[in-house]
DNA sequence: GTGTCCTTGTT
DNA sequence: ACAAGGACA
């Protein structure tokens, strides 16, 4: 008998691993079994958010009832942390007699270290351990500079990895037939419900799948996206961050309807960012350990309670940034003009530690992606690859009369402030405030603005 | 060496 | 006009 390990790639079509694993099994005339491991206490130490947890539990859910159509049985499991994993392997390959274990590669190092462990264990037993390149446009490691190494500027990054891509760019897997030998035995599992009910966020493969032809073929995404108060993203990366849909199956949707075009897009082009900061992991473990990609960027930042607490509240004072901070407590998700904003202002204006901001993301986004995340908080704070100068620094008003133009953004989620017209609601007067119970800001933007060039100039 | 360029800006 | 400095070919 074989084993299919799920993890972040919850999906039946376009995953390595599974396809390879159906194949073999029928193959070998030998049924297939499906492994779900829940490591609560893991997730909190990766500050994984609750939304993301509840939303794989739901995915996870709604993946087996289709495993099941097609022949294969699944066992969920829990067990605290990644160490415990080698033992319930063992106790699993062996109480089923399992001959090949097949799962889709991880880049984090914890996840890597996890992976080596379950390895041994499989040789140990004797059982063939097959893995398998995840669905990345391209394999991780495999844009290099013209000398070696890894790219540190996007652009030219792009540039490489987008020929590479022309030249050999796979077609995303179809779905796998059925396994032919159901397994028949009762199996141990955990019964896990799930009741996650967010509209906007709806469960399963078919649905992502669903959202992603219907993106691709209505949006307006270079002219929209812009734009908080616009539904103009595709609202894609919870999907994208838990393997229900893979970037090749994004690409490949981009490529049917626009053709080769696609590939100069804005959106496939947010596409490379992500494998960009992938790729940075792989090359530099370093970075999940917090570690600054510029080892010599400025790095010692104020550590003020009140204005960490004010940011993570959205009580500010400033309305864009309390919208976009109060929009991630309620929706555990932020758009992605707003997440700059909040992250400019928050490191360079508040001069609070990226690393601070950098973990509320990732424990309240349901799309939290530890590469993606650390990427932008580092290139947010000036201290990062490709990052924006230390001088750049977002002016919250300026951007909020630039893309929140009528003030819907604020409205929708700062609603003491509805009532005020367009022309106050960016930088409402202190009276307003009052009459709305709304804080004053809590720092001068002109003042903060020069002791934060002071104080990245002086290092 | 040497020229060109650098995600999302501000005043 | 301005804000540094470094990556890349």
């Amino acid at each position: 008998m074989h084993l299919i390990w799920f993890r972040n790639d919850l999906r039946l079509t376009d995953n390595p691993a599974f396809s390879a694993a159906v194949n073999q099994a029928n193959q070998d005339h030998c049924p297939l079994l499906a492994l779900f491991v829940r490591c609560p206490q893991q997730d909190k130490k990766h500050h994984r958010a609750q939304s993301q947890c509840d939303f794989w539990d739901a995915n996870m859910v709604d993946l087996i009832n289709r495993l099941n159509q097609l022949n294969i049985s699944a066992m969920i499991k829990t067990v605290p942390c990644y160490e415990n994993l080698a033992q319930l392997m063992q106790v699993l390959l062996e109480s089923h007699k399992i001959e090949k274990l097949f799962f889709n590669r991880e880049y984090l190092v914890n996840e890597q270290k996890r992976d080596q462990a379950v390895i041994k264990v499989c040789e140990h037993n004797n059982v063939q351990s097959c893995i398998y390149e995840p669905a990345y446009l391209l394999p991780p490691q495999s844009v290099e500079k013209k000398n070696g190494g890894m790219y540190h500027v996007f652009t030219p990054y792009k540039r490489q990895f987008i020929e590479q891509l022309k030249a050999d760019y796979a077609t995303p897997l179809g779905m796998p037939e059925k396994v032919t030998r159901p397994y028949t035995h009762a199996l141990d599992s955990e019964d896990i419900k799930s009741d996650w009910q967010h509209d906007w966020w709806p469960v399963g493969e078919p649905a992502a799948r669903k959202l992603l032809s219907e993106f691709v073929e209505h949006a307006r995404y270079q002219q929209q996206r812009d734009y908080p108060a616009v539904e103009g993203t595709s609202k894609l990366s919870p999907y994208l961050a838990l393997g229900i849909i893979s970037a090749r199956q994004c690409l490949a949707q981009a490529l049917k309807e626009q053709g080769e075009s696609a590939f100069q897009s804005t959106w496939v082009s947010e596409l490379i960012w992500r494998e960009f900061y992938h790729d940075l992991i792989a090359f530099y473990p370093r970075l999940v350990k917090h570690q600054t990609f510029k080892e010599d960027a400025m790095d010692h930042w104020q550590h003020d309670e009140r204005i960490v607490e004010a940011w993570k509240n959205g009580q500010t004072g400033f309305p864009i940034i309390d919208a976009g901070m109060r929009q991630l407590k309620q929706e555990h998700w932020m758009h992605n003009r707003v997440r700059m904003l909040v992250a400019s202002f928050f490191t360079k204006l508040c001069l609070q530690d990226w690393r601070i901001g950098e973990q509320h993301f990732m424990q309240n986004l349901i799309d939290g992606d530890f590469a993606s995340n650390n990427g932008g908080w580092q290139w947010s704070s000036a201290t990062g690859c490709d990052a924006a100068p230390y001088f750049r620094i977002f002016n919250p008003t300026t951007q909020s009369k630039k893309f929140d133009e009528n003030g819907d953004y604020i409205r929708r989620y700062v609603p003491e402030l509805k009532d005020l017209p367009a022309k106050n609601i960016h930088e409402p007067s202190e009276q307003q405030r009052r009459d709305c119970g709304y804080p004053q800001p809590i720092i001068d933007y002109k003042q903060a603005r020069g002791q934060a060039l002071d104080w990245f100039k002086s290092g």
